[in-house]
DNA sequence: CACCCGATTATCT
DNA sequence: GATAATCGGGTGT
């Protein structure tokens, strides 16, 4: 996907998003999978996101240029992977990939890509992966994959938020009837 | 099916 | 010292 794809409001690209493929390619061998679940976090205008408090050393992405990655490890044990995206305007931004469906070198289960935390072990990605640029190569990737057709896109609010101005908002968008969509 | 809890650690207050 | 954009296993209905 061009830069430009990222440069937009981060609900736009999230909803964009679904359909395409994400492509990580580890010493092991490529392995990818098409996103069917996703969703926007914004900055000081979302609490419920990791940038509502401003830059900090992990969040630091949320604020670089759009196109790159942000994985963030959490609860101990978990790694997610966001893509940044934001309007010109907005200082902050990302979408969680939170569900896709096996394509290369994942197994052929779709319930081990629903959910973030899943997704990432699947596709391989740590925190070793964070900031880096999408767009131009690397080892981690976006293409345009199969798009959106036949199926509705559904929204909903997002998940395991625990409160704040914004936790109603339904920034959380997914393919319905899709396999790899997490809390079905 | 709904709820509850433990795992395990980076990050922030 | 508390919390967390999660997950999986357990209990009870």
């Amino acid at each position: 996907m061009p830069r430009a794809f990222y440069a937009r409001p981060t609900l736009a690209v999230a909803r964009d998003l679904l359909g395409a493929i994400v492509v990580h390619e580890t010493a092991e061998g490529v392995r990818a999978a098409r996103i069917v679940e996703v969703e926007a976090y914004r900055g000081a205008d979302d609490p419920s996101s990791h940038a509502y408090r401003g830059p900090t050393r992990r969040t630091a992405p949320m604020f670089g240029p759009v196109g790159h990655s942000y994985v963030y490890f959490t609860y101990g044990m978990h790694y997610c992977l966001n893509v940044v995206a934001r309007s010109r305007r907005a200082p902050a931004g990302a979408v969680l990939i939170r569900g896709a469906e096996p394509l290369v070198g994942v197994g052929d289960r779709a319930r081990l890509l629903a959910g973030p935390a899943r997704l990432a072990r699947a596709l391989g990605l740590s925190t070793a992966h964070t900031a880096l640029d999408l767009v131009r190569g690397g080892p981690l990737t976006i293409r345009r994959g199969t798009p959106v057709q036949g199926r509705r896109v559904r929204r909903g609010t997002r998940i395991g938020l625990s409160g704040g101005a914004t936790a109603d908002a339904p920034w959380r968008l997914w393919i319905e009837g899709s396999e790899g969509v997490s809390r079905r």
